[in-house]
DNA sequence: TTCAGTAACTGGAACGTTCCATTAAATCGG
DNA sequence: CCGATTTAATGGAACGTTCCAGTTACTGAA
């Protein structure tokens, strides 16, 4: 055990060479492990080190070595639960690569997010995955990025930024839960949720009005709803659409939380979700699954996406010369209730 | 616009100080903010800065200071939307207060936070907040812990270590819900969830028990169920308290995600949660409100909890005579619809 | 006019490491 | 048993800051 020194200075290098009776060289070496140093020697050494508590100062390495093994995280919704799967996938990969995580979370405030960013700078983090604010532009992120750090955008792709990225496939996901609710026999089918300056919503919106224009559909512009990504916004969208006089039969949702307000909605009319209207999402987060009617989405594997983000940004600072790269990952549909397919099968049966 | 220098290298405060015509010296003083410069100085200065790129090296100002604005975050499980909200209200603070979060999740791994702590201490963290893994020990964590950083530990309280402390008042919350569904008239009520080993476990029992005391009651033994604290573990639980032969008419759950586990066990046996059984939980996450029924529980105020965590930590860092304090924050009670409270009103009223 | 006081600025040592250039000792092939 | 090679260890400069102790130049009071 070793004995919790009155150290309340800290102890160095030197501190630890002199107990030990080498030099300091001798202990660097011990501690990268770079040169060859005597079994017995390197014993005692870092025999003395436990004795003392010494604890090894980074900072005053990366001085001289610059590779900082720390990189940063900024979220621009930690309170999503897709971000914290996303944060989890991304911490995971590199606590196994040795690395240590600066989190940040930007609650959609691109001035908290250069903030925090050159922060992370100049405490010499070698890359950061940034998951962009909402109103965030490619000249402002070339200001608050820089050549010593790299940059990794993910879940919403920047037009015009010269970083590597990670995204879900978001137009192949809009058209394949598409084509679903065209498979159910729907014509009338609304897009709901989103603004439309967001890069996202425009991709998930191009993929639904691709595979209603294969089916010979052309997509109502009345049926486009506009509405912030929240559940209070896809509560008061459905109730609009709701309201029309030549009502849609089915609504995909912009993502998961505006589906769970537009549900609410709905049975606020006295609709049975599933059966008088279908409603479906995007991301797959846990409340999906448990929210009633259990809601058919879109799986993006959030965990997946994270990891293969920070996979990708360790590959680029360790080897330097690497050119940025994107991944667009899978997008898979899961059939549960709120689409009612089931329904749907238990009549053509009978 | 600063002009995008080919500045592959890293410019310091010395080419600063040469490319304004002044010493490395005034450079640091307009850094810092500390001495006097003539303003006209200080403006070239940071024109020049701008101009070249400059990004401050705080690691190497730290070297000299000691004082290094950052803090480590070690959560046991950030897929948990409580820990999740306790982060941002931790994060926020931080952020204004200048400072910038290591954040790490250690999935319940004593050996990953030994790691993670160990790591965020060789970075330079002036302090950590830990939600300490399940079984970690006083020990360890003397030992993973070091006199140069100041330890909070946050939402499971750690018997004999000596640190500060931020937790909610679990044995109130407990016997305040406990007290709730006795006054609607139940009296074989079932423990669930959680496992005995765990102190926060330990607290919300002894809330209950307290509670069934003052009332008369004795607390069944039957009826204290342990399980996994997830929604597959309350779900099991569930299934077998329902099987018993003299089954509850009501269950407190330890906390929302073992009661949402538990509620579909209850659905599963075809059973109306609030009207057939009443359910409750603990922690006021915010599935509890999304979930059906809604479910009633304990608000905790996870991220005031976790601001408040940030605050006491930043005092006991920047004011470092400062002694280990302990908070413990309000739990209130929330009445949804799983407690059949509502249905409770209506027949009496009737 | 002189002198104290202040404003503006500066050089160099120090912080805790790494790493290059050396040196001293040990090993080895012939 | 010699020269060459290898192993083990060392001193000192460097990394990018801060801060102490000065050094000027200026201001204003006596």
């Amino acid at each position: 055990m070793p004995q919790e020194a009155e150290a309340r200075e800290k102890v160095t290098i030197i501190e630890i060479a002199d107990a030990a009776g080498v030099s300091k060289s001798t202990v660097s070496l011990v501690l990268t492990g770079r040169g060859s140093v005597k079994p017995e020697t390197r014993e005692r050494i870092l025999r003395v080190m436990d004795e003392l508590g010494y604890v090894y100062n980074r900072g005053a390495a990366n001085l001289r070595n610059t590779h900082s093994k720390i990189v940063g995280l900024v979220l621009n919704d930690l309170s999503n639960p897709f971000f914290a799967e996303f944060a989890i996938g991304v911490e995971t990969v590199l606590q196994m690569a040795g690395y240590v995580a600066f989190m940040a979370n930007t609650s959609e405030s691109v001035v908290r997010q250069s903030q925090v960013m050159r922060m992370m700078r100049e405490h010499g983090a070698g890359g950061i995955i940034l998951c962009p604010a909402l109103d965030t532009t490619a000249e402002e992120l070339a200001q608050a990025s820089g050549p010593e750090t790299a940059l990794l955008v993910a879940i919403r792709r920047l037009p015009g930024v010269a970083a590597s990225s990670v995204v879900p496939d978001n137009v192949a996901g809009s058209a394949r839960i598409t084509r679903h609710l065209l498979n159910l026999g729907h014509k009338r089918i609304a897009y709901l949720g989103g603004m439309n300056s967001m890069v996202v919503r425009q991709d998930r919106h191009q993929g639904f009005s691709e595979a209603m224009a294969k089916a010979g559909l052309s997509a109502d512009p009345g049926l486009n709803l506009e509405c912030m990504p929240t559940r209070d916004g896809g509560f008061s969208a459905m109730s609009s659409a709701l309201a029309l006089p030549d009502r849609p039969t089915a609504v995909v949702c912009y993502n998961d939380v505006v589906a769970i307000g537009a549900m609410l909605a709905a049975a606020r009319r006295g609709l049975v979700v599933g059966r008088d209207i279908a409603i479906v999402g995007f991301d797959d987060t846990s409340e999906a699954r448990h929210v009633s009617p259990a809601l058919t989405t879109i799986a993006v594997d959030a965990v997946g996406l994270g990891e293969r983000a920070a996979a990708m940004l360790l590959e680029r600072i360790t080897n330097r010369a690497a050119p940025a790269t994107s991944h667009v990952g899978p997008a898979d549909l899961v059939i549960r209730e709120s689409c009612g397919a089931y329904q749907h099968a238990l009549t053509a049966a009978g």
